[in-house]
DNA sequence: TGATGTACTTGACACTGTGTCAAGTTGACG
DNA sequence: CGTCAACTTGACACAGTGTCAAGTACATCA
């Protein structure tokens, strides 16, 4: 894997977020992610051991692409409240339009597929890491609302920025964007902060 | 379809329901299903022409079994303005632990599966309809939020109440179905309701 | 120049699960 | 006894994944 050519690679990934992206997930095929990064269905496996792996690395692949580490450490870790609440939810929502193709069909295989189901979930820990940030910096400043653990503030902020719902509301229901966004953050503040009341 | 013996049908029905209710849901197949109700595979297709019709009528089966239309019918729609949406949300989530198999199995479908996505989207609308009817008790009532179109708010509750999320809180967060109704219901509220600042 | 190795191709094949088809069997009812 | 409905048995087509073996094209190096 490590022992191949890296620029082959690079296309095998462009070739599976772009037929992801487009459309009906679970028609993407090995063979059309092939067929679109011109090589044959075969040297896939020669990069990737199978499709959970190919989706996974895809994920891996956009978030370098757009740079959401780097952007993750100025804006969310470098800001602290509810400031890095917002800065959170905003990021993520720019986030999951790119990744979005991938994370259905990666969430298609659940299930069917243990090798999925735990790429996926350990991608999501990674997002689940930083609703626990946004809750700490609030309880330390002593916004957080009460009523809730620190589990259970996190998993609730966790549920409200998941891709299902996102999906949900922009893809089904025909929200926008900006929408969404103002809306959830709306939704975040209402849930997790306490009541402004002085 | 209607022309064979009732009993099988049922029973297929039963074996359905106990094998998606168990475990790994994808993992449920045709043949399955057939040995549970004693039956020869092919019987199966006798009775349903495929998989997504067999998942869709046993939820159908699953509402008839738990009597969900006749307590709507009493609890929700004999209710309004706030007692409505707290019993749509009370029944409902007392409904989601018994059709959450099912429905997990019919949402892994989608997309591979055409027929699987209308017929889930098509049972999905049967709750939307009832958001939505809390969604206008409360506006007769004068007691929606303002910020949100009537559709918005419908949009919401249906969110707020989708299985994906009680998926993610129940079996993966470990909450409590009482804790996560409980939650529920007072997120409703906060989101749905005007300020009673009276 | 010729040897070696890497990246890829071609074509075949095993395996799983769905859905179809054809030819039985069984039992009830007239 | 005949007939019909419900079901069984066994075979098969089809799609998609993943594997395997043999071959090609090209670069690099002795």
């Amino acid at each position: 894997m490590s022992s191949t050519n890296l620029a082959t690679r690079d296309r095998i990934l462009k070739a599976t977020q772009d037929l992801m992206e487009q459309g009906r997930v679970a028609e993407v095929r090995m063979s059309d992610i092939a067929k679109h990064a011109k090589i044959s269905r075969q040297a896939l496996y020669l990069h990737f051991p199978n499709r959970a792996e190919l989706l996974v690395a895809t994920t891996r692949y956009l978030d370098d692409v757009q740079g959401i580490d780097a952007r993750v450490e100025a804006q969310v870790m470098g800001a602290s409240g509810i400031a890095r609440l917002d800065a959170f939810i905003e990021i993520w929502f720019g986030h999951i339009p790119h990744i979005q193709g991938v994370a259905k069909a990666l969430m298609q295989m659940q299930g069917s597929d243990k090798e999925a189901d735990a790429a996926w979930q350990n991608r999501m820990t990674a997002v689940r890491r930083l609703c626990k940030s946004c809750v700490e910096s609030l309880r330390e400043e002593g916004r957080l609302a009460d009523g809730y653990t620190s589990k259970q503030a996190v998993d609730v902020l966790f549920m409200l920025v998941s891709v299902p719902n996102w999906l949900l509301m922009v893809q089904s229901c025909g929200w926008s964007q900006k929408t969404y966004l103002t809306q959830t953050r709306a939704t975040a503040h209402r849930m997790l902060l306490k009541d402004e009341a002085l």
